[in-house]
Formats: C-alpha cells, sequence, structure tokens
DNA sequence: AGCTTGATATGACGATGATCATGTGAAATG
DNA sequence: CATTTCACATGATCATCGTCATATCAAGCT
C-alpha cells in the first residue's frame, strides 16, 4: 500500500525530474544547477540528496525522463506508410515551434555537442542507448537486421534533423532560421524517397 | 616597429588563443575556464586581464580563430566539379579521424547544441555569422542570391554533417559509430547528386 | 644611469555550486 | 497518546571560477 508519504515523495521526485529535464534541455548539462533544480520544483536545495544519490544520477534520470516523455509524440500515430510517418515526423521535428521551445523539445539535439565532454559517464551510456533507440523507433523495426535499408534510412533522418534543428536554433536571423528548416524538410523528403 | 615586448605580448595573446579554442572545442563553453586555458599557454590565471576583457572577449575570439583555422582546410583544394568537391569535404568532415579529434575539428559542430543557451550575446553573434559564412564557403559563393539552389544544397549538407558527425561522437560503440558516418557520406551524395 | 612603461606574477575577493550533517514537524504505528 | 519514521529544511563546508588590486622585473627611452 502507498502511505500519503510515500506518495508525497514520489510527487516530489516527479516535480523535480520535470524540472530538471526542462533545465537539461534549456540551458544543457552544467545549467541545471543542484539549486535551481530544487527551487523550481518548489524544494530547497539541500533536500535533494534525499531524493538522489548525486547529480550525475539526476542528470541520467532526467534524460531517460524527457526521452520517454518526446517517444509518444512521435509513434502514436496512424500513417499510411512509412515514407508518409516519417515525412510527418521531419514536419514535427524541423519546425519553427520545437525550435523555439527547446526546454520542452527532443533532448538528444539539446545535447548533442556536449554529451562526449562530459565527465559523467553513466549518463554518455543513456545518451548512446537512447540514440541507438530512437534510431530504431524511426525505422519501426527491433534490430537493424530487420531492415537495414530502413535503419539507414533513419541514421541520416535524424543527423540530418538533429543538424538541422540546431543550426536553425543557433542563426540569429529568423527569415534565415525558418528557412533552414523548409531546406532540411525538403532533404529529408528527398532522402526518404531516393 | 614593433618592440620586443609587443612581439612578446601577441605571442602571449597567440598561445592563449590556441589554447582556449582547443578547450573550448573539447570541453565546450563551461569547460574551458579562464585558469586552465592560461595554464594550457604557460601563464598565470592572473595575467589574463591583460590580453582580454574579460571571458565573454576571450570565448568570441578563441570561436573566430578556430573557424579561421578549420577554414583553409576546406577551401584550399582543385576540384573538377562542385559536386566532386562536396563530396571530398563530406569524406574529410564525416570521418573517425575527425570524430576523434574534437579540440582539432570543426567548432560548429563542437558547439552546436550550447550555444543558444549561452548568456554571451556576442558570441551567439559570432556563432551564426560562423554559421552562415561556412554555408556560403560550401556553396562557393557570395551571397545565397548567387545560386539559390547550391545555397540550399548546402544548408542540408551542413546540418547533415554537423548532425552525423556529434551522433557518431555520442555513440558508446565504436562499429555504430563508424556506421554513423558511413551512412551519412552515402546520404551525402544523394544529396549532391539530387 | 635613472626613469618609465608594460608584460606577467601573486594573491585576495565575492559568487556559485555540490555535498553533507543535523534539526524539525507531521504522518504512521502500536 | 507516546514513539518512531521520514520528507523536508537549515546551514556549514569545501572546491571552483571570474575578476581585480597590487607587486615585480625587464625592456625601452631620455
Amino acid at each position: 500500500m502507498q502511505t500519503s508519504r510515500a506518495i508525497k515523495k514520489k510527487d516530489s521526485r516527479h516535480r523535480i525530474l520535470q524540472a530538471a529535464s526542462k533545465r537539461l534541455r534549456r540551458e544543457g548539462l552544467d545549467g541545471a544547477s543542484i539549486a535551481t533544480v530544487m527551487n523550481d520544483a518548489g524544494l530547497t536545495h539541500g533536500t535533494f540528496n534525499a531524493h538522489f544519490k548525486n547529480k550525475d544520477e539526476l542528470t541520467i534520470e532526467a534524460f531517460k525522463h524527457s526521452l520517454a516523455q518526446s517517444q509518444p509524440r512521435w509513434v502514436k500515430h496512424e500513417d499510411r506508410s512509412w515514407q508518409q510517418r516519417v515525412r510527418r515526423m521531419a514536419a514535427a521535428y524541423l519546425n519553427p515551434t520545437h525550435r523555439d521551445h527547446k526546454q520542452g523539445g527532443c533532448p538528444i539535439a539539446a545535447l548533442a555537442s556536449e554529451v562526449s565532454s562530459s565527465s559523467a559517464k553513466g549518463f554518455r551510456q543513456s545518451y548512446s542507448d537512447g540514440v541507438l533507440s530512437t534510431i530504431l523507433d524511426i525505422a519501426e523495426i527491433g534490430d537493424r537486421a530487420d531492415n537495414p535499408e530502413k535503419y539507414d534510412q533513419s541514421v541520416a533522418l535524424l543527423a540530418l534533423w538533429i543538424g538541422g534543428l540546431n543550426l536553425s536554433r543557433n542563426v540569429d536571423d529568423n527569415i534565415k532560421s525558418d528557412h533552414i528548416l523548409k531546406v532540411c524538410n525538403q532533404a529529408s523528403a528527398r532522402l526518404i524517397d531516393g
């Protein structure tokens, strides 16, 4: 049975994870400081270690949390064909809304260039796992051997999407930024039909 | 005339920039701390403000420095056609050597996901300028209007390259990482031949 | 030679961040 | 209703980082 204390703790943990995953995506690995995250969650910073062993563990859990939240938005749709499905995904990903809402968006893109320099080994492992499982999710297969061609297409698409999204986020001109998204969308279509 | 003191200072500044640009690419915006960079350059950390106003200025200069160092490696080649030139660039970019030498590689890829969350406005501007000029360099034009089709192709290629390079850097399995590079190379070729 | 300038060194300061020891008050248990 | 347990708060500690005031010492100038 769940005592009211256990429920409260679970709820607190959830709020911490929610806050951490937002900060993590918006401000990166170093931006999500414990004090900030705990404050976002409505708790004091000292309480932190009642919920997580240390910052590495929080980072890993927050990453998994945000990835798990993003997945359904991709997967749960009824598409006529894989081509159409992937075209829909590209349009949703390479999108001004997604570009402007980093904190609620794809954590793989949000941390793409920070992971390799992170000292947290466990986090690097989680990220790597997340990338590989995302590729399989795009391809709608369980293993590369199931359909190597689709797998390879999915790899290239994910690369294009992550790169395009980050470029568009970093260009200081809305028209040019929108254009980058549009062009990458078209390139996606060519890779899919190719 | 250059006095020996002026020469010495210029040399020190150059060493600082060299060290900073390496740290910046390898460890990101927060990794390149002043103490570390100055130590790499063989100076004490307190001397820093004799060369740069503050950390933001160093970051900007180090980024420009690394970008200026990278450009020649792309541009200076005799290629038969633009298609061949871009194919060569893709092979050089999406390459295990480049993947494994982040500190000497492309600064745009190395900082792709960190820029938008940086509080240093001047740096964001420099990065944005760097992206746009790199696109033009790939297309071998001076302005999008010179050849919109080539410009758009270059945008998609840069996105694919940056995304592919970062994915390969973050996958914890050498075989899969190599495979990502290979697949993105093939996708590049398909985008080029259109 | 004596004075000035400037490149670098030394060391201090305040801010921030991660971690942890201890305190508190309310829920659960008997 | 007394006791225990536990979620959370408070506050201290130690490390790191950016910045800056001051000191040193050799190069240049008169």
